[in-house]
DNA sequence: AGTAAATTACGCACCTTTTCGTAACCACGA
DNA sequence: TCGTGGTTACGAAAAGGTGCGTAATTTACT
């Protein structure tokens, strides 16, 4: 999905949210800073190269702060930014609405 | 994007919703009853694989209801269903936080 | 009257593009 | 030599576009 089809906002923030990952690095982030080895290590399955990847994603969306601290071996932190955070409700609904449906595919399914 | 890594009801809608499609369709269908053609009339550089492709998958999750009138040439009417209504604002929800957090990207991109 | 063409909603095969994982490499300090 | 955060090159796999085929009926042309 490289690039847009419309200039409607809702294209612009799935094409952000789009994906395995997005979403998840935001649960991990919400609960506070996290580390890129610590997000590793939550998120077993992530490849070195997504993991950057995606974070810079976030970050150029503004959903995600990070910071580089001087000194060897380098330390970079990663959190939600007030923006981000903001962001956490809104997928929680979905997710809601997610669980909510289920019954209905259920029935469909048959 | 194929398979979960997470049993978690996010990752979940987010399969669904993923990708330049999903979104876009659910809105051309809120207005009311669409036929397959209608849809490519309005969404001008989908492909029909593609278009039959996420409407599989959207009637599959619930989303939409497929309607099939017989004769010739086949009609076929698409619709949201009231599970798929409600997914609506939950969505327009993301568009106005990407709107609302414009200007910060703006900033930040300096 | 007879034939040809258009219509609708796809399925299928083929081919290109994009995505993503793997692995190697870098910087440095303990 | 290991750990940290990151980049790059390579290759496999998945995603996605194009074009052809199909059904039965109507319309258009000769």
């Amino acid at each position: 999905m490289k690039n847009l089809v419309s200039r409607c906002p809702i294209e612009e923030v799935m094409q952000v949210l789009s994906g395995r990952w997005p979403t998840l690095l935001i649960y991990y982030l919400k609960d506070g800073t996290k580390r890129f080895s610590d997000l590793r290590r939550d998120n077993l399955t992530i490849s070195h190269k997504m993991l950057t990847a995606e974070l810079r994603k976030l970050e150029g969306a503004g959903i995600v702060q990070r910071t580089e601290f001087d000194g060897y071996p380098l330390r970079v932190e990663y959190d939600l930014t007030p923006e981000g955070h903001k962001l956490v409700p809104l997928i929680d609904a979905l997710g809601d609405w997610w669980e909510e449906t289920d019954e209905v595919r259920a029935v469909q399914q048959v």
